[in-house]
RNA sequence: GCGCCCGUAGCUCAGUUGGAUAGAGCGUUUGGCUACGAACCAAAAGGUCGCACGUUCGAGUCGUGCCGGGCGCACCA
């Protein structure tokens, strides 16, 4: 309506856009149109702002509509109207009738150790962002690839076959055994890859094993499924603790099985996207042009995508993986239930013969994000580079690298793992995780010790209640600390993991954002102890109530403020980035704690004000509870 | 050498496609428990947004060049 009146009065086309300003008493809406005209125009901004006003005519849901600053349009909505509105309003679906299914693969740990604190920053970002996009109504599958077959779990076997001595048999009862497995293998994962260090020959050890495990025969190839297998079910034990599932879990041990190589090679091959070396340093390879997804203009460099010995690198078969994924490669997995989760979700692992008749369908997505560290970008843009090579051009902009920052250790963390440190370590700001050094921080023991720490403040609180009923609560108020402190960075930034920071409930945790919810809920509780019941907001706080409720600025202000969880997912999702949900759920909580602080509802005297606090008190409820469990957050019984 | 990321309060970080007086948490100082349990709230102090040019009515945000830090650039994944 503004945007017709614009371009009916001055004949000309500009964008309309609405902000919000900066601050609270400027009005709800802000319009700078009129710097943009002044442009055209070439008249002062404030000269056609107010001109704009004079001649403009009542707005919906507008009450009055000012000129301000240099020539700022600020509109001021209808109290009344916009809280009734609240009442009755519905949450709003913001995917397309016909968008199709989306595909993020997350958490992609190698399988031959424990998950660690970067693995965990991928799992929460990816859980966290596809809950993001299910509440914005889009279909998405979910999908964590399995590399059962590479060099990391050849290295776990080298140790166990040849360092150890070790008949599968014996791995298979360590499996069963009192010790975590996946801990066993980090140690010994850290072991053999410094033994290769000082015994080089050994590497022949690793090159026979990654023989045995593609050929599939020998103890060896025996071993690698057994360790793949169990590490696998460890991880998805972890993840869980976190409420993290998967929907299917395709394995590298199928994309060899089933040929998808093969395939997408004659396909690359066929449209001359790859090319067979026959002099210099890369003689007898087949591979990509650098001039493809060149970094370095002046001279690229070619990526080997089939080394000289015929075997395909890890960036070939991704290539493959990715025309699966979009349904391009012209062939399919076969799978089976892996396991139900307690909530009745049901796991699917991809297998390389038919074994149930139900096959669900997998993969044929529209929209690909894959959840990998930005030091895989390089990687990333080579597949993309494929898919680009092979005509897939539409495909190739839909395959988007959803990139994060790795998760460092803070000096000081460093010393408290008596981790020990060089003197140019010391000098750094944060010292990277390597798994290969056995160096990091295991998901599963900061979970525990999150828990023990959350355990011991709920004891003090709630002397009350049983041990098992505290322990859960313990375990929510850990995890979401956990979940909210992997979320609370934007995604470019290095997290130089502190204990002492990831272990605190206090200020901009998630445990402050549960508290805030369990405060509203408890309201809620102590009126229905009383033995009243909620009212009927919506017959009870009429255009007219709401209207005399909301002249209280501190109320408009929270109504605005709590009214807009869609909002903030959805630009959230546009971003792509996952800590601007949490700094909302964040600012949703300060603004109830301070409501909370500042209004007494039980013992409100006036009825219609009390009934409006109540109201809000429930509207808060909601839209925490909706912002946390986007986060994956629980609200506990009681904090 | 080339590419990507970062540089904002003492520390850790936000800053919504360029917009009005740059924000939060932690830490420091001060004040608030009569229970809708203080895992909270209120207040104070704290800034050359790395530096310099440029584009613009307007730059923390865009461009160029420097400075400082991190990560990549394998016939590993």
């Amino acid at each position: 309506m503004l945007r017709a009146h614009v371009a009916s009065r001055y004949g000309a086309e500009v964008p309309v856009v609405l902000e919000q300003p900066k601050q609270p008493d400027f009005g709800e809406i802000a319009v700078p149109v009129a710097f943009q005209l002044a442009r055209q125009l070439r008249q002062a901004p404030r000269a056609i702002a107010q001109q704009l006003v004079s001649e403009l005519p009542g707005l919906p849901g507008v009450s009055k509509v000012e000129v301000a600053g240099n020539g700022y349009l600020n509109l001021r909505l209808d109290r009344g109207a916009y809280g009734y509105g609240v009442i009755s309003g519905a949450s709003e679906k913001i995917a397309p009738e016909d968008a199709g299914k989306i595909i993020v693969e997350h958490t992609n740990i190698n399988p031959n150790k424990a998950a660690h604190i970067g693995h965990l920053r991928n799992a929460v970002l990816g859980d966290t962002f596809v809950r993001m996009l299910r509440s914005g109504g889009y279909p998405v599958e979910v999908q964590n690839y399995i590399d059962n077959t590479g060099v990391q779990v050849a290295d776990v076997v080298v140790a166990f076959h040849y360092l150890e001595k070790r008949t599968p048999g014996e791995v298979a009862a360590l499996i069963s055994d009192q010790r975590p497995f996946d801990y066993v293998c980090w140690d010994l994962y850290a072991h053999v890859s410094s033994y290769y260090k000082t015994h080089p020959e050994a590497l022949a050890w690793r090159a026979e094993t990654l023989h045995a495990i593609e050929a599939g025969e020998g103890e060896q190839a025996e071993m690698a499924h057994l360790v793949a297998d169990a590490i696998v079910e460890a991880h998805i034990r972890t993840m869980l603790r976190l409420g993290i599932v998967y929907d299917v879990l395709p394995r590298e041990s199928e994309i060899l099985h089933l040929k998808f190589w093969a395939t997408a090679f004659e396909q690359l091959k066929e449209r001359g996207a790859i090319h067979i070396e026959t002099e210099g340093k890369n003689a007898g390879c087949w591979v990509m042009r650098g001039a493809a997804f060149s970094q370095d203009a002046e001279n690229p460099d070619d990526k080997i995508i089939v080394r000289s010995n015929g075997t395909v690198t890890y960036v070939g078969k991704d290539i493959a993986y990715q025309l699966w994924k979009f349904g391009l490669l012209g062939k399919d997995f076969f799978y089976r239930r892996l396991m139900i989760y307690p909530n009745g979700h049901e796991l699917w692992v991809s297998t390389d013969e038919q074994v149930t008749e139900q096959i669900p369908s997998f993969g044929a997505a529209s929209r690909v994000y894959n959840v990998i560290d930005s030091r895989q970008s390089y990687l990333q843009d080579v597949v993309v580079a494929g898919l680009r090579a092979l005509g897939y051009d539409e495909q190739a902009d839909r395959s988007i690298h959803f990139s994060y920052e790795m998760v460092a250790l803070s000096p000081r963390t460093c010393v408290q793992l008596g981790i020990e440190l060089s003197e140019e370590d010391k000098r750094r700001p944060y010292v990277e995780v390597s798994g290969r050094k056995g160096l990091g921080v295991k998901a599963d023991d900061l979970v525990n010790e999150l828990i023990e720490t959350a355990l011991r403040e709920v004891e003090s609180r709630h002397s009350e209640a049983s041990d098992e009923d505290r322990r859960q609560v313990a375990t929510q108020i850990a995890t979401g600390a956990l979940r909210y402190f992997m979320l609370k960075f934007t995604r470019n930034s290095v997290i130089a993991f502190d204990f002492q920071e990831a272990l605190s409930f206090e200020g901009e945790t998630g445990p402050y954002v549960q508290y805030a919810a369990v405060r509203a809920a408890n309201i809620l509780r102590k009126l229905a102890e009383r033995g009243e019941q909620l009212p009927d907001f919506q017959a009870v706080l009429t255009k007219e109530a709401m209207a005399r409720q909301l002249e209280s600025e501190d109320f408009w202000q929270i109504v605005l403020a709590v009214s807009k969880v869609d909002t903030a997912i959805a630009r959230a999702i546009e971003s792509g980035e996952p800590a601007h949900v949490a700094k909302y759920a964040f600012q949703l909580a300060q603004l109830f704690n301070n409501f909370y602080h500042g209004y007494p509802v039980l013992s409100e005297q006036n009825a219609e004000r009390r009934t409006f606090l109540l109201w809000m008190t429930e509207y808060f409820r909601k839209q925490l509870e909706r912002t946390l469990d986007v986060l994956g957050i629980a609200v506990p019984a009681y904090m």
